[in-house]
RNA sequence: GGUGAUGUAGCUCAGUCGGUUAGAGCAUCGGAUUCAUAAUCCGGGGGUCGGUGGUUCAAGUCCACCCAUCACCA
């Protein structure tokens, strides 16, 4: 087999928030993909990089009163840290904000500007006059002008889902400092992918077969059919204030983040080609026989399938070879959730002391090579760890070592046993090809499978045989041996298809068999007669439940803590959809569940304890402007404080004695006045159109402490 | 709304070109076993393949419509 070269990517995270399992699911595919590379001989690289630019990260860095340099130096830090603990080995992980980088932003450039692809236009966009700045769609909030729901962002709205240009929001401010912006012109520049060479080139790039076949039928989509000029020229700058790099010969003209990010991919390798003495040009030159692959999140097909590829076809470079998108992670079906704990981050998984390789199987276990979402079902996942992992794999060196150890001093069966394993676990052997196609096809998910079937057949092998029988009688010594060798060879067989995957319990397998890392060459061969191994120690525990309970409870914001938090002031980082997309979809699926919350399950409704309450006293809170101070009394529950922002419409004297109700389960709230204990529900227009405050009443009849639902 | 996908056992998933009685793991039930950090083996139960209609000698698989879920619409 001639060995490949292979160069691979994983989409470059932003350097704006923590890793979570979301952003794993897409490196630990990428990462067994490349360990299963670099095991069959080929000359594979995995680089990777922090990206850097563009306006959250100008934005939060200046909150955190650091300098944008100081902030992704430090998240930098933060992303690898995670990465490594999950065993994600990247080549290289660099950062776009690297002369690398700008080198190849500022060349690419070049070259589309001088093949005429590059075009100037003015452009009309809201500006902050107050910060000084042009603002990007998702800083601007307004009224959707379709459905009037207040507080919406600029491209779209979260009530009714319209969609429209921020220009079309009433009453818009902008989300950065609350001002009113005015719309003011300014010189773009436009990447033209509208041009007949583009559309040609991609027209056939996308359709050769090459991409899976869901995102050739996306792209398809996206090109319209033959003649149909669907694709429209994309937006490759952006005016000062701008964290990123100025386009050349256009002062205050910045590349918008999204260009210089695949670029990133080329600078993380340029750079490793400095440390290590490799060619980057015969990797990239359009004829290069290198092999490029890019993994990604579907979310983001569009800047990699069609922007990339043009954008590198006509500055001159080679093309990618594939692009493999995947799908996005759910947990126990749902999107992940800040308040269900299900937005687990990198960190805490390792902070609770979880094993990084459970989740490892687990993935590998459900990746299929296809865009389809992939679901964390935290059941399956304990109990899939533990059967498949401790009960079979596991469990067969555990099975033969205490054998070889006590009785064998442990040495392995003196002997040749090729034609007897052969025999005794038929095909074990050679499988090693047709789970290295699984494999080499993204399919671990059959190469897993695959694997623990032969774990199957291994154990059943070991009840067939008996070895605690033969281990009764003396002349049985010999047979024993026998077996235990088989036991000990199979187990490294199987360690070997598992070590994409378990690449450090493979590493301590290794140990105890006392071998060399193994590589996929060595499946033809079994271990040496006489070989000695080393005492067995556990190799793995299992997962207890109270582990996951832990993990969730550690990720868990209780509705409590969001609560009060009051509404995002001014200075809040706004979702940047359009502005930054990859890397954070999974974190504004999210929010999108939380705020549209369009209808919520009789279980949620559930959750909220609505209790009658009366007014036992009532009064003005010194220094408070809009608070009255209530006691309630709940009957047999009895009585509680509630500081209510009902004052511009009642008097206290007039509440005292009347029946209201009150969200009776509501976390406890520290005001500046004291603890508000719960709330007291009223009327009252949302958009505030017709004024007034309505306190809620039952029928008569009603009694404090009776539950409402 | 348009487009693309998904829907198979309690759970997680296979199911190739339309072709025997629709499979696996986990869970569950019964039995065996004790070498193994309760881990293994044998066996059983469990399915209107989202729904309706159609094509066909034959449909989980092909076609149409509908329902549900997800994503994308720069």
């Amino acid at each position: 087999m001639n060995p490949r070269q292979i160069l691979v990517t994983s989409a470059l995270p932003y350097a704006n928030g923590a890793i979570h399992l979301g952003h794993l699911v897409e490196y630990i595919q990428t990462d067994i993909w490349v360990r299963f590379q670099k095991l069959r001989g080929h000359e594979c690289w995995y680089v990777c990089a922090d990206d850097t630019h563009g306006t959250p990260i100008m934005l939060r860095a200046e909150k955190e009163g650091i300098s944008p340099e100081a902030l992704i130096r430090r998240v930098h830090g933060e992303h690898l840290r995670d990465f490594t603990g999950f065993h994600v080995a990247f080549d290289n992980y660099h950062s776009t904000h690297s002369d690398e980088t700008r080198f190849y932003a500022e060349d690419i450039y070049r070259k589309l500007q001088a093949a005429g692809l590059i075009e100037v236009r003015s452009i009309e966009q809201f500006y902050d006059p107050v910060k000084k700045m042009f603002l990007p769609d998702r800083y601007i909030k307004g009224e959707c002008p379709k459905c009037g729901a207040a507080d919406q962002y600029g491209d779209s709205c979260e009530a009714c889902g319209a969609a429209y240009a921020p220009t079309d929001l009433k009453n818009p401010l902008s989300a950065v400092s609350g001002a009113k912006p005015e719309l003011k012109s300014s010189d773009h520049y436009f990447f033209k992918l509208s041009d007949p060479r583009c559309q040609t080139f991609l027209r056939q790039w996308t359709q050769q077969g090459r991409l899976q076949s869901e995102a050739s039928n996306k792209l398809q989509e996206w090109l319209g059919v033959e003649g149909e000029n669907k694709l429209t020229d994309w937006d490759i700058s952006r005016d000062a204030p701008y964290f990123g790099f100025e386009i050349p010969d256009a002062p205050g003209k910045y590349f918008y983040v999204w260009l210089d990010a695949p670029i990133g991919y080329m600078g993380s390798f340029k750079n490793l080609c400095e440390q290590k003495g490799l060619d980057f040009d015969a990797w990239w030159k359009p004829d290069s026989s290198a092999e490029l692959y890019h993994f990604i999140g579907k979310d983001i097909l569009y800047f990699h399938a069609l922007f990339w590829p043009a954008e590198l076809q006509h500055a001159g470079y080679r093309t990618p070879t594939n692009v493999f998108a995947h799908g996005f992670l759910t947990v126990d079906g749902a999107k992940m959730s800040k308040s269900r704990g299900t937005f687990i981050t990198a960190e805490s998984y390792l902070a609770q002391g979880l094993n990084p390789e459970w989740l490892r199987y687990y993935f590998a276990a459900k990746l299929n090579g296809s865009m389809e979402d992939l679901d964390l079902n935290l059941d399956d996942f304990v109990s899939r760890v533990n059967s498949d992992l401790v009960g079979k794999y596991i469990n067969i060196a555990s099975r033969a070592a205490g054998f070889i150890q006590k009785r064998f001093a442990g040495k392995l069966l003196h002997a040749h046993l090729n034609d007897a394993f052969a025999t005794d676990l038929p095909g074990l052997r050679e499988a090693a090809e047709e789970i290295a196609g699984y494999y080499e096809a993204r399919d671990y998910a059959r190469a897993l499978r695959r694997t623990m079937a032969l774990a199957d057949q291994v154990n059943q092998y070991v009840d067939q045989n008996q070895p605690w029988v033969l281990a009764k009688a003396p002349e049985n010594e010999e047979r024993l041996h026998h077996v235990c060798t088989v036991l000990i060879s199979a187990f490294r067989l199987l360690t070997l298809y598992l070590k994409p995957v378990l690449p450090k319990l493979a590493q301590r397998a290794e140990e105890f068999l006392n071998v060399a890392p193994l590589h996929w060459a060595d499946a033809v061969h079994l271990l040496p007669p006489g070989h000695l191994i080393n005492a067995y120690e556990h190799l793995m525990t299992r997962i207890e439940a109270k582990q996951i309970e832990a993990l969730l409870a550690a990720n868990r914001e209780s509705l409590g803590a969001t609560g009060a938090t009051p509404a995002a002031p001014a200075t809040a980082t706004p979702k940047p959809q359009s502005e930054q997309r990859h890397a954070q979809h999974q974190q504004q699926a999210e929010d999108k569940a939380q705020q549209s919350a369009a209808h919520i399950s009789i279980d949620d409704f559930a959750k909220v304890d609505l209790r009658i309450a009366r007014i036992a006293d009532a009064s003005h809170v010194e220094g408070a402007e809009k608070l009255l101070k209530l006691t309630l009394d709940l009957g047999p529950l009895g009585t509680r404080q509630v500081f209510a922002g009902i004052k511009s419409a009642y008097d206290p004297a007039t509440l005292v004695g009347r029946l209201t109700v009150m969200v009776a389960n509501l976390a406890p709230r520290k005001m500046k006045f004291g603890m508000s204990e719960g709330m007291v529900l009223a009327a009252s227009d949302p958009i505030g159109a017709t004024p007034g405050l309505f306190l809620l009443s039952p029928d008569s009849g009603a009694t404090p402490g009776m539950k409402v639902k």
